[in-house]
DNA sequence: CACTCTCTTGACAGTTTGCTGACATTTTAC
DNA sequence: GTAAAATGTCAGCAAACTGTCAAGAGAGTG
């Protein structure tokens, strides 16, 4: 299946040469001339992209709060192109989390090649895929569907054990041994987490889709 | 019976070394250098494997790829062998539930010992076969023919206990004190946790198909 | 220092479980 | 066959467990 790329830049010539060349390599790319639209096909429709090409040179909007508003609402990789290429917006844009950076001009062999690397990567990262959960276990992240949930340090910790454990009871004394909860926290403060984590994921402890209690024994991560 | 080994490595001369290696230690040893092969053999073929060990260095796929094709195809353990360097921490991040790793070059006996060592953990991963049920005794979770049933800590407990002797008579008070009942417990509360198991489990007292009443003496799990 | 965020705990309501008495039914002993 | 003993199971209750609000302690931040 291939997949799908958002190319976000304003100049038609080079839109049109970089969607060829992509589909050329059997990428399926559609373009925005303007991020707007770009990101409500993105965001508000919920087109299922695989990747995004952002030029930084836009018309009435930042590139980087437009990278800026996808990372913090979607999980899903950014690769800059842009004609501006000091160091000083080098590195604002991997504060932002963009997961890579060409230089105009580069060869559109380059882009490829660069798209494939930062799909691997992404792909085969710490992450794990479950129902529509995506846990990024070395970047202690969470997202549901695309969007992120913040958890904290132990909600998280306590999440990942279930889902490591899923289809298995699991004790709330395991828990605890298990994350960096003391070791004499009362089971108690288990469930306060567990009550915390299932509001945070949309889930009801009466009908789980997830986490599911088990009377007498602790909760189980449904799977 | 000896273990089916399943062996994924394109050096013929590895190949060979560890083959024959096995087979001497009792192992049933079949190598493919392509793992699409190996992958046709497991998935498709549905070749009896036991384990499998797989070199990452492969010639048109990627080894985590096929350890991911693997795992979420079937449960079977995955020992990974691999060139130092390959792997580095990076096999805890990748979470594709590999069971062991080895880094080249390794002693053929240390193989051996790591191939005993996670079966031996798989095998007492606490699942329990019989019949149509499949008991995970470390979960605390029960299934009829793949549908989880519901028992209460107690229920499973004695269910359990019936189970692990199974084909023979056990008294109420050898229930009461096996489980977390207490020990005052009456006798009479044993039937009553047994008369719901059976409900559960779609047993009949009359024409019981699994827990069998045995008049003066107490209880049998037919088997 | 004030502010925020996280974790823990007490409290209370609501739910589930385990136990028992009661009664019907079945089995055994004589 | 009859009485006594044993078992099956219903209904109900007390105890144990869980969900969650709200408050407070403690850590971290600017």
């Amino acid at each position: 299946m291939s997949k799908k790329v958002l190319l976000i830049e304003d100049e038609k010539q080079m839109q049109l040469l970089i969607g060829n060349y992509l589909d050329n390599y059997g990428f399926a790319t559609t373009a925005y001339d303007d991020p707007r639209d770009a990101l409500d096909a993105l965001l508000v429709k919920k087109e299922p992209f695989d990747i995004v090409i952002l030029d930084l040179m836009l018309p009435g909007m930042d590139g980087f709060d437009v990278a800026k508003a996808i990372k913090t609402k979607m999980d899903i990789p950014i690769i800059i192109s842009s004609a501006r290429g000091d160091i000083g917006n080098k590195i604002y844009g991997y504060e932002i989390g963009v997961d890579d950076y060409l230089e105009k001009p580069y060869e559109p062999r380059e882009l490829v090649l660069r798209i494939e690397a930062v799909l691997r990567r992404y792909n085969k990262s710490t992450k794990i895929q479950l129902d529509d959960f995506t846990i990024d276990e070395a970047g202690k992240s969470l997202s549901l569907e695309g969007y992120p949930i913040d958890l904290t340090k132990i909600e998280f910790e306590i999440f990942l054990f279930l889902v490591k454990n899923r289809g298995k009871n699991v004790s709330r004394e395991q828990i605890v041994n298990a994350t960096s909860l003391e070791y004499e926290t009362k089971a108690r403060a288990v469930d306060m987490h567990i009550s915390n984590i299932r509001q945070k994921i949309g889930d009801d402890a009466k009908e789980p889709r997830y986490i599911k209690s088990v009377w007498g024994i602790g909760y189980k991560f449904i799977g």
